[in-house]
DNA sequence: GCCAACGTTGGC
DNA sequence: GCCAACGTTGGC
């Protein structure tokens, strides 16, 4: 799940005082459909900083809610993600909830994914690759944590 | 700030 | 249904 630290930080998450957050505002729908349909409660997700000074990926969080949750952001006019065609009753969006796992001893740069050959099928590495939210198979999320000095919980 | 990539919108 | 215009993303 990418972020950029200026607008939600992995350090934000990790102090937010509700210990979790809505990932809302996903307005793409194949964002949407990978994280409605591919992410479930306990799945661990890697943490990209984009926009970043150093882009790459900082650490490790959890999906803690059901990942179609309806994304309350719709349905409020004020909110710059208003869409005036959903219906509480079809909601168009939806979201998960997130929260803090851990942070990499060693954060792993955008550049250092590039330069790995092991990781040569990440998505988030690919040119024009923009999506927020994207799937990372079993063996790239091993191989990052790795890289991030970090080993994940058995 | 530039610009490539790409999704969405809307006229026709 | 096509496609030009436009907006957004995000690395650099």
């Amino acid at each position: 799940m990418k972020s950029e630290p200026e607008v939600y930080s992995l350090d934000d998450l990790k102090h937010d005082p509700a210990g979790k957050t809505g990932w809302d505002s996903i307005r793409n729908y194949q964002a949407r459909n990978f994280m409605r349909d591919q992410m479930q409660a306990g799945d661990l997700v890697l943490y990209y900083h984009s926009n970043a000074a150093v882009p790459g990926v900082y650490g490790v969080a959890r999906i803690v809610s059901e990942a179609a949750i309806p994304d309350p952001t719709q349905f409020d006019p004020a909110s710059r993600y208003y869409d005036p065609k959903s219906s509480p009753d079809d909601p168009r969006w939806v979201m998960a909830e997130v929260a803090y796992v851990a942070h990499f001893p060693e954060p792993v740069s955008l550049a250092q994914l590039k330069a790995d050959p092991a990781l040569a099928d990440m998505l988030v590495i690919k040119r024009g690759q923009r999506l927020s939210i994207q799937p990372v198979a079993p063996a790239d999320f091993r191989r990052v944590c790795e890289l991030g000095g970090w080993t994940p919980p058995a």
